[in-house]
DNA sequence: CCGCGCGTCACCCGAACGGATGATTTTGGC
DNA sequence: GCCAAAATCATCCGTTCGGGTGACGCGCGG
């Protein structure tokens, strides 16, 4: 911004000069004062405007606008985490039919398993999370981004 | 854009009229021509510059960059569904405790109310859910926008 | 081959939960 | 002030959950 300021200003210096320079030979050829002002005025204003033109034209101003994405369908699996933890496949299958708001009984159905089985996963599950209640659970999932 | 444009020429033909009047006064009182002719090309130069700050103070060059937001904190309740399943504030408040992971006894001591009450609430509103368990009623207020 | 991790299943028991029902008090609007 | 909605508390009962424990089979790597 420094720099075309500069040059600018010196440009507009030279143009000042050339104008005076035009201004007696205008004066020797002898034209009318209004024609003489009137040219000095729409040249300086043309000058003017194409200054400011040039000086704001540079200035593009990047406005950086904050988007809401529609969708934050991005949900990965925080492995790094379910590792740590030592939650095994299984176990991180059946948090998630936790998630989904089944019962047990619908869990084992949806497994292929028995009951017990999904108990037996739960409770560890549970444990491993530090969980006390299978609602927790699932807020800690959510939260350790084990489940979407 | 239109508007100001014509704003301005017209701005700019009553200035051109003053300064045609000021020309004339400067005449009467008899100045020099170098002198004139430099007070109107300043005048009109300023009148340039600033003409097309104007100009082109509307037309900054916008980047709109779009930045990928987490934004998780963009949730609004469904207040409609809320009243079309005829859910109270006691009862949301007491779903919301549900779903941070409570247990009837911890939500019955942050609301400061007996268990029973919890119970109570809870049960209506499971019913108005059409949820049989926690998770459920749970699963389903998040789905129903009601709880974050 | 033996141990280990994982998945599977089982039983018991106490705690928590959910459903049904009834009652009383508070609150807000007309 | 009255009425309806909401909030409160309670009791009973059956179901579900969660914790603890033990056991069996399978696959994989030491």
């Amino acid at each position: 911004m420094r720099k075309p300021v500069l040059l600018y200003g010196l440009l507009g210096g030279v143009l000042i000069v050339a104008l005076k320079l035009i201004e007696y030979r205008w004066l020797v050829v002898e034209h009318s004062l209004e024609i003489y002002g009137g040219l000095v005025a729409v040249i300086f204003a043309g000058l003017g405007i194409w200054l400011g033109l040039k000086l704001t034209r540079k200035s593009e101003t990047v406005i950086v606008r904050e988007v809401e994405v529609p969708a934050p369908a991005d949900f990965t699996r925080d492995n790094s985490k379910v590792e740590s933890l030592g939650i095994t496949p299984r176990e991180l299958e059946i948090l998630e039919f936790i998630a989904a708001g089944l019962s047990n009984k619908e869990i084992a159905e949806r497994a292929h398993v028995s009951e017990n089985t999904v108990k037996t996963h739960s409770s560890r599950v549970f444990d491993k999370l530090g969980a006390r209640r299978r609602t927790q659970a699932v807020q800690l999932g959510k939260e350790f981004r084990l489940i979407p």
